[in-house]
DNA sequence: TTGTAGGCGTTATCAG
DNA sequence: CTGATAACGCCTACAA
């Protein structure tokens, strides 16, 4: 019986029930040859009975050095941050580095509180799906002098980093498109006020006075979901009666508007065009298939991993700060060029 | 200018510029109060200037308590879980309680892996998605003797506390008043072969056979998305032309379905009735509404999180195993009972 | 091949 | 109110 209950079993405890000394078992575990044969097999029985579990606190604490990195995302709920997640960890997991995951609600004070907290656990990076941040943050970052990648976005003002996409380029070359075809009362419709949201309505309206066009939006606090994008398309019709295209932020958007359109039996995309962002499976399983920015976040998630890995094993790379790009599925519900044209006659 | 470059500040590095000690400091940082009003003043100066950042490695190898709780879900992808984990840090983050999120893909081996991951930070509880365990991650648990819920379904052998559902019986109940409404061949459609998945299959064949019919499924590996939804509506139409109804594992293939039947003009619910799982805001958005089962996933989240905290306070909690229970929308996708009594007359 | 000594940064404990 | 000491568990460095 031993003298503390319930204590989960140390190198020590192993020591004493096979009779060397915790640094042999140390050795064992980490490279089993190093240590004769026949305390190896000693070892290895004690260590199978007792159950051990590495644990890796000891090190961390003398090395400062943890082998982890942290992921910062804005929602759990978002399916955009799960493909950027996958494309991180397709990278670092085969590299032996463990990833922790944080979320903040798109709250920067919560983005910062999380950030401390990985850094308490002392993450040797981080990688963020945002590029706006408290000066707490960014200080915080400074003094734990660990490398950072800002991702989705192409800051202004980067910490270090960056992996992204110009959304407001993206923006503006879908609802130009739009325009070309004919379409000339597009509204455009967003959620939840972040920076993305933002840049997309800033192309939004380049694109519209490129065309000698005023652009109009409808904007909301809420975030995005489908049964809103269904709501704000009732108020877009309600106050822009004469509408005859809808942006949105976000595909989740389009694809509530699209939907209320069906259950309001206005022709899509005949009456009303609509375009979003996103990629997601279900605007692909729409008919009409949804218009959408095509956002290459797995691209992102491998390159930003990549490059941070390489920073922390010192290499030297070329590029600190990438634009990925995007491309543009125009789907169905722009309607094609020929409708647009003798639409346009009427 | 310091001898060791770029370390980040330690309270030896704050004691050492204010003229106390790392004790002291330690104290500043745990309760101001506690130290004297000229003294606080200096360190809380000096703390500010080095941007200190806490370090709670240290602490966690000294006490083997990291107020960290470990989250083990099977896919950041899959909806279902966002909620669950919303409920969970309702309820840690006001009782100062960090979580630890990790995923593992449906697969019984990654969650050991990803299990002994978050034990070697020394977690202090986990919260568990899923009731299928390797005897290599039943052993660590008992090892490490920390609490454990498993959440989502109702085990057959738990582990230790439990907060779940009945699957088996909600399936059996909505196929239920699919057959009590008229329809006759009701098929199941089910993907990624996971416990849940099995258990609706059973609660289907049961209330098939209650109604003295036999039932048929179709089942795939991959995972949920709408498309699959289409494409397994499409392989059963082939297979089984006949065919008045589809129960589905999940609302993501239920609303693929319901899309695909809308593309071809297939009446729902007029020729064939749908309903999922889960309430998804996506099907609450369709015309038709989607017939589905509301999993409380929040209410779990909750709950569990609430019974693990109770156990770390070694506080006495009357049930370790609870049944949330579940309930039916009916949505619009069964179709009304009068037509179905018209129809039953053909 | 195995053992010993010391240190990582914090906090509990006991002293002053 | 503040300080000295020891301890947490592992690994590096050196020794035998």
């Amino acid at each position: 019986m031993n003298a503390i209950r319930k204590r989960r079993p140390t190198l020590q405890d192993i020591a004493d029930q096979t009779g060397v000394t915790k640094m042999t078992v140390s050795r064992y575990l980490r490279d089993p040859l190093t240590v004769a044969e026949a305390t190896r097999a000693r070892i290895a029985q004690v260590v199978e009975q007792l159950g051990y579990i590495p644990n890796r606190v000891p090190d961390i604490l003398s090395n400062a050095t943890s082998k982890a990195i942290g992921i910062l995302i804005p929602s759990l709920s978002n399916q955009v941050f799960s493909a950027l997640i996958q494309g991180i960890e397709s990278v670092t997991e085969p590299a032996g580095y463990q990833t922790l995951l944080a979320h903040y609600g798109y709250s920067p004070q919560r983005e910062e509180q999380q950030i401390a907290a990985l850094l308490s656990y002392h993450v040797d990076g981080l990688i963020l799906a945002e590029s706006q941040h408290t000066a707490r943050t960014r200080k915080m970052i400074a003094t734990a002098a660990i490398p950072v990648v800002e991702t989705m976005d192409l800051p202004q003002d980067p910490i270090d980093m960056v992996v992204g996409m110009d959304h407001q380029a993206a923006a503006r070359a879908m609802v130009t498109e739009m325009l070309r075809r004919g379409r000339r009362q597009v509204i455009y419709l967003g959620a939840r006020l972040d920076r993305r949201t933002q840049l997309r309505m800033e192309g939004y309206y380049q694109a519209m006075q490129d065309n000698g066009l005023s652009g109009r939006h409808l904007l909301t606090e809420q975030s995005s979901t489908f049964t809103l994008g269904g709501e704000l398309l009732e108020a877009a019709l309600a106050r822009y009666p004469e509408l005859d295209g809808i942006f949105c932020t976000n595909d989740d958007l389009a694809v509530g508007a699209l939907l209320r359109c069906q259950a309001r039996s206005i022709a899509v995309p005949q009456q009303i065009a609509i375009a979003g962002s996103n990629a997601l499976d279900i605007g692909q399983a729409l008919t009409p298939k949804l218009a959408t920015i095509v956002t290459p976040r797995e691209t992102i998630g491998r390159m930003a991993a990549s490059m941070l890995l390489a920073r922390l094993s010192g290499q030297a790379v070329a590029e600190w700060h990438k634009d990925v790009g995007f491309s543009l599925d125009f789907g169905q519900s722009l309607g094609s060029e020929v409708v647009e044209q003798s639409a346009a006659l009427i």
